[in-house]
DNA sequence: CGTCATTTTGAGGTATTTCAACGAAGGTGG
DNA sequence: CCACCTTCGTTGAAATACCTCAAAATGACG
């Protein structure tokens, strides 16, 4: 939910403005280069952020999860498509209406500038993980990201995995045959475990160790 | 000069508060992991921030100009150092005077969010620069990037480098050795020249041709 | 003008990519 | 309920591109 961060007066604030929309598997919220009416921020579910290159190639830029803000414009059209993963459940707010609610509650700004460094944080993150040489070290870094947005697996050494090899490829910069072949190794090694749609976590400190560095 | 995307009423803001300090080539403005108190905003001249990882390779995540601002925070600590690649003057703002300004002028707030917005943006495209398998596509990506720094450079063909080729390869994720080879690709078949801490561009629809894709 | 750092150039090693074919899974319709 | 089909995932072998190590050349700076 979106109320983690947020103080009730701003869920308030936010709910009379938020639209609730439900996204099913594979459908695409919007493309890049359309006009960007709209701000949103995931509820449940998990969407990516891709955009598709002359070469045909296709880059995942960002996979978003809950609380996670997303719709970035440049000269008033989205920079990149969002497409959600799975049912997923986002709250959109009209950008022309934002910005009033800001003037009268700057608090409520602030929140959003936490949650944008927040995102430009992240995206650093990715660009440390990508610029590994070993496709294990990404795979297993990838890993270790996915957990931190499943704070209940991690217990249980569960991750959940919404997304296809393809578009862990796309967005660690690997041919889909090397995530594969990564993966087969990290379960070779009796390191990680993988099920449909989900890894366990065998031998939590060989991942570190596999994962650190670089 | 950071006068730029602000009004009158918001520079005195900001000018009350902001401190102009002048930073010499080399040195570190702050390091990564020491406590956040600062804010900054490039005025004149260049920086690089970047982040040393435990097998002692170092990794650049974004080159600052004009009118860039930095100085991200995690838990109160900054995320990564900051280094000047020459000469240079920057503004800096206390944090905590910043929130009760934000507070104060939520203009201004949004102006931050959007600064915040254009890093996030120019970190994503830096992840589809280093996405490219080719090290001539990165580096003639890089240089089309830098040439959107030095506005008055368009006319001219002139590129202002002002990092080393180290420096360029450890944004780039490169050896120095392949940035010096892709350079010289570029050079030998006539399409950009390079001078001291600058480069031309000679045959620019080569170089969009070189950059493009991917 | 000498010293030191940076840059260039060369040759070999190693990783991923690519191309290709096989196997598995999930959804659809009969 | 089963057969079919499309999509996704796995595995193998050769090719490509960068990386590493090493040494020479260039340039910066006192």
């Amino acid at each position: 939910m979106i109320r983690r961060l947020l103080t009730t007066r701003q869920q308030k604030t936010l709910a009379a403005l938020s639209t609730r929309i439900v996204v099913d598997a594979r459908q695409v919220l919007y493309r890049e280069g359309a006009p960007a009416g709209f701000i949103y921020i995931c509820g449940t579910g998990a969407l990516k952020a891709y955009r598709d290159l002359p070469s045909g190639k296709r880059r995942v830029l960002a996979f978003m999860f809950e609380d996670d803000a997303f719709g970035l414009a440049e000269n008033g059209r989205y920079v990149n498509s969002v497409q959600a993963l799975k049912k997923t459940v986002c709250y959109r707010i009209a950008r022309e209406a934002l910005m009033p609610v800001l003037r009268q509650d700057p608090e409520l700004g602030w929140q959003f500038l936490c949650k944008i460094t927040h995102e430009l944080r992240e995206s650093q993150r990715r660009a440390l993980m990508v610029g590994r040489r070993s496709a294990v070290g990404r795979l297993a870094m990838f890993l270790k990201m996915l957990e931190r947005h499943n704070p209940d697996g991690c217990m249980t050494n569960l991750i959940a995995m919404p997304m296809s090899r393809s578009e862990i490829a796309d967005y660690l910069n690997l041919s889909l045959e090397s995530v594969s072949r990564a993966g087969g190794q990290l379960a070779r090694e009796r390191i990680v475990a993988f099920g449909p749609h989900q890894a366990r976590i065998i031998d939590r400190p060989r991942l570190d160790r596999v994962a650190a560095d670089s």
